[in-house]
DNA sequence: ATTCGCTTTTGACCCGCGTCAAAGTGCTGC
DNA sequence: GCAGCACTTTGACGCGGGTCAAAAGCGAAT
């Protein structure tokens, strides 16, 4: 692993809770590796093996039935942490969306050195506190919602996320964002389908409140309209 | 608050991390309180103030929407730790299902007690990644899964969480379990109306895969055949 | 017992979203 | 440019589950 020092979420990962020589001690027993889209990093259902800090791109969390349903349970950003220490099997696989870059560690060194160290568990738990809030208003989403609600939930969520620091730069202001989401993956955050999801941005942009250049790409033109039709 | 040393879930709760001296002090931070049926502990969207321990009973946590749409998000059962610690406010109300026994603490003396006690808050931790990763098996079930399937889960999961120490003994083979919910409640566990809730029992009762005896009480007479219909 | 009020069940209807199918669009490599 | 391919959009249709309304069941109080 190249050096933390120079590492873009060094002061933004569980690692700001470490000095240097703490640092210096974590890096020994981690490395680097890259994920290319598409690409999985944990298996649904493996024992944990492995937990890791996202330094950039971005990566989904699934869930999926045996007849072959998914659903997305969770999205990791730049800092985020994934994977499950202490024990047990992960429930969730975990596949890059885009090209990422992750920072691994063997389960059992990372338990070992969080339990010696309380200030990266402190971290890690307030992490974890506020991903499971943000995992139970998805809950209100899905189970609560319908379709054109939960697409400008959905719109609304992606606009802040990508603007925070290290996803992409200057998109503080910008309305324009590339998702890192294909429709079919947007369905499955929102557990809908894909031709509900295209018919939805198709109604969207016809009623000029967004616009959509590519693809990927959104333009939010009228983001009150799109707070309103959240609910 | 009466002694920590006759408590139920002395054992079971996050206060099993500490030593006689350190509860002692803990002790001296809160109080027992008693939640009546149907009366709230925490309101959404308030100034996280409180945070407790479930000494007895059941208590939902819920987010609903400004047009009074509801959706329970989570349940908190004997030995579980509600409430968000450290600064932020809450999203979600708690509010008792049953006549409950809780053991509380304003938020800021708990933060700093739990920050003086690594051990404390190692405990809380692995309990907020248990309780992340049981939500997150939840948003499968109200993203992908229909009402049949939802239905099954439920109760599923119902056997076992009321077998479990403190809720109701010697239900560990009794396939006889009395349901904390009324069937709205249901409905805002699952995502669905009360009526699709009712069919959905009715359906499962013509089919001899359970027993309703009375409202609240289920007898789970083909066990077998609700895993197969939990998909 | 009888009444009252609340929860649950049942029925009829219908609409949003899923399903299936086909056409359109934008890449990538030749 | 063109062929091939994956992804997306659009259309037609049907059903699962929501909505509205009424009946039935159950418990508590009189």
């Amino acid at each position: 692993m190249s050096s933390c020092e120079t590492c873009v979420v060094r002061n933004s990962a569980i690692c700001s809770a470490l000095d240097q020589d703490e640092i210096n001690a974590l890096n020994s027993l981690g490395r680097r590796r890259n994920v290319a889209a598409g690409e999985p990093l944990i298996w649904e259902d493996d024992d944990s093996l492995l937990v890791a800090n996202v330094i950039d791109g971005v990566l989904k969390l699934v869930s999926s039935t045996e007849d072959g349903r998914e659903q997305i349970v969770g999205v990791a950003y730049p800092s985020d942490f994934i994977g499950r220490p202490f024990g047990q099997t992960t429930r969730a696989s975990v596949v890059a969306l885009t090209d990422a870059r992750v920072c691994v560690f063997a389960r059992s060194d990372f338990d070992r050195f969080a339990r010696e160290h309380p200030a990266l568990e402190h971290k890690l738990l307030e992490r974890t506190l506020t991903e499971l809030d943000r995992t139970r208003g998805w809950m209100m989403l899905l189970g609560r919602k319908n379709a054109s609600e939960k697409i400008a939930t959905f719109l609304l969520e992606m606009s802040e996320r990508l603007a925070m620091p290290g996803c992409t730069p200057s998109l503080m202001v910008n309305p324009r964002m590339t998702l890192p989401f294909s429709r079919q993956q947007i369905a499955d955050v929102l557990g809908l389908t894909i031709e509900t999801v295209s018919r939805q941005f198709t109604k969207l942009k016809n009623d000029k409140i967004i616009d959509l250049p590519s693809r990927r790409d959104v333009v939010i033109v009228d983001r009150n309209a799109l707070v309103a039709q959240a609910g």
